[in-house]
DNA sequence: AGCTGTGAACATATTCACAGCC
DNA sequence: GGCTGTGAATATGTTCACAGCT
């Protein structure tokens, strides 16, 4: 790791991630050749390259269904001012909840959903609302014009195929740890 | 979708979780063989298969090392107890936060996890941890006895092989999805 | 007739290995 | 000499398609 400071190879980069050296290069490739043979990748070239290609330049709206614990974190989570998203909006239903700020961001009624998804022109909602609420919430966003959808819901919600959806379900992530623990003693990710 | 109620078949299965029968029959296959020809699966006796071998019919032990918001969330989150999972202990190294409890939990300091972990026998430890304290805090839950992690820090950690890392982003998960839009109109997931 | 279980076909992802450039 | 970029080789994952059981 004999760290020039401008530049960074492939074998660095694949150290950090714990990944193979020639994914890295591959992957990278696929953005246009930006390395330098001998020499390695421009690390302001590669950001620059990289947060381009994630359209992180601009940055997006996004709203945040369920004023839960989960919805709650999710507000407060600076990360996301770094990568390019920041929160218009948490929307719920409990009356205790609304008018209640988190993080200097009012808990709003669902009924102001539609008008500010067209207002900031959001694209992106993340559903943290209880499962049996999921999908009836999920319609609702998918009417109001998200087209792309992070559900934290331990629910599989059906939605237009036009409609980008990942699901991430904090239970079935132990699931899988515990499943793993004793069987296969390899590295699945990092 | 005619249900019988104590059957169901791949196409059911496929159905409701999005994905294609032949891969429901394939990855079931995997557990043995528990379908019936002609007639499908039998609800009850899957659900023991699944269960059995995701191992859950012991409840598992986990810990939960940094009592920010995330941390709280999970503490919270009643979905692990369906799910076989009970949280032993939240920890973090802020003394105003240190001894305030989180749904009956108390949130203890981080140097009585060595105790906490052998006690209960944990294996399992999630890492809400800012990003900067992730990887000293995998460091010492290994040395605890952790044997796998999940973690929430947008960190890469670097821990012994045989330690099993799962790595879930919030910040990646929407700049994938951030990505995809626009871009490719299939569905990735559900 | 209906649905599973599975080899074979296909598709995708990862890694190797090396030519080509600096 | 060192490192990228990439075809070819390998490995893994998914779907097809159909034989075989009920």
């Amino acid at each position: 790791m004999a760290d020039n400071l401008s530049t960074v190879s492939s074998a660095n980069l694949a150290e950090a991630a714990n990944v193979n050296p020639a994914k890295v290069r591959k992957d990278l490739s696929y953005l246009g050749s930006n390395g330098t043979r001998g020499v390695g990748y421009d690390r302001m070239q590669l950001c620059f390259e990289i947060r381009g290609h994630l359209g992180l330049y601009h940055e997006s709206p996004i709203i945040i269904m369920g004023a839960g614990n989960l919805g709650s974190a999710l507000a407060n989570y600076s990360e996301f001012s770094n990568s390019g998203f920041y929160v218009v909006g948490i929307y719920d239903l409990d009356p205790d909840r609304i008018g209640t700020a988190i993080n200097g961001q009012k808990i709003r009624h669902i009924h102001d959903l539609e008008a500010d998804v067209s207002t900031h022109g959001v694209t992106i909602g993340v559903i943290t609302t209880p499962p049996e609420a999921a999908q009836e919430t999920a319609e609702r966003m998918v009417a109001a014009g998200i087209q792309s959808i992070l559900n934290f819901a331990p629910t599989v919600i059906h939605v237009a195929e036009s409609v980008n959806v990942r699901r991430v379900d904090l239970s079935t992530e132990l699931q899988i740890l515990s499943y793993y623990r004793g069987q296969h003693p390899e590295e699945q990710a990092s």
